[in-house]
DNA sequence: CCGTATCCACTGGGATACTG
DNA sequence: CAGTATCCCAGTGGATACGG
């Protein structure tokens, strides 16, 4: 384990990561394909309501970091498979420490909010 | 491993969660935290350049979700005490999962990204 | 089918000044 | 010292309509 980077620094790539993981989209795209590719209208109907800008800007996003390919096949009418790259797939385990420790704590976290708002 | 929530619903608490360790803030001040108890100015000082305001209401709402500690000495001039709970130091193992990944990772997204915007 | 093109609305960060 | 009170502003998500 060495220096640890610097999340402290606006400019740390690791914070750019960071705020990949938070995104909604992103973890939800990463969470449709783990079980194999999808296509635009698959994903769209798979996350539910997104408008389909912003899962485009996700796509690409996501495209261009490396998690992902797109595949075209220019045929009529079009299709488009999106597939998780090998970096894109290693995502699903950080991911699971995350939701594991969400599902964990989430019944704390409900109770301290409530002991909270009591005192309001 | 049971159903494992569904991180697609909008109202899962997981969400939530997802939200938090995504967020900037939150992920600093838990990092700030982890070494012992600071100040308001002390984690103002050392995570940066960061508005009042926007550390005040990261911190309140890491107080309500039971994340941390706010304890008040009312002394002239007053002093406040920040300090992670037990629930806020267990959230730096899922955070160094991710900023491991990140820097596992950084240089093979940096190259993808390149790569990318070469073809533009 | 797979997007792009617009437009809107709003959240939420940031800077600054001020108070108990 | 530890915030609160304002104001501003840009970015971003979302809905809708249309194009290749």
């Amino acid at each position: 384990m060495v220096t640890k980077g610097n999340a402290f620094d606006p400019n740390c790539p690791t914070r750019t990561i960071l705020d990949r993981i938070g995104d909604k989209w992103t973890v939800l795209v990463v969470l449709s394909l783990r079980s194999g590719p999808l296509r635009f209208t698959e994903l769209r109907d798979g996350i539910g309501r997104v408008a389909p800008k912003v899962l485009t800007q996700t796509l690409r996003r996501m495209e261009r970091d490396g998690l992902i390919t797109r595949e075209v096949y220019p045929e009529i009418p079009p299709r488009v498979v999106y597939t998780l790259t090998p970096m894109g797939a290693s995502l699903i385990e950080p991911i699971s420490v995350i939701t594991d420790w969400a599902e964990t704590h989430v019944p704390a976290i409900t109770k301290a909010q409530a002991a909270y708002d009591e005192l309001a």
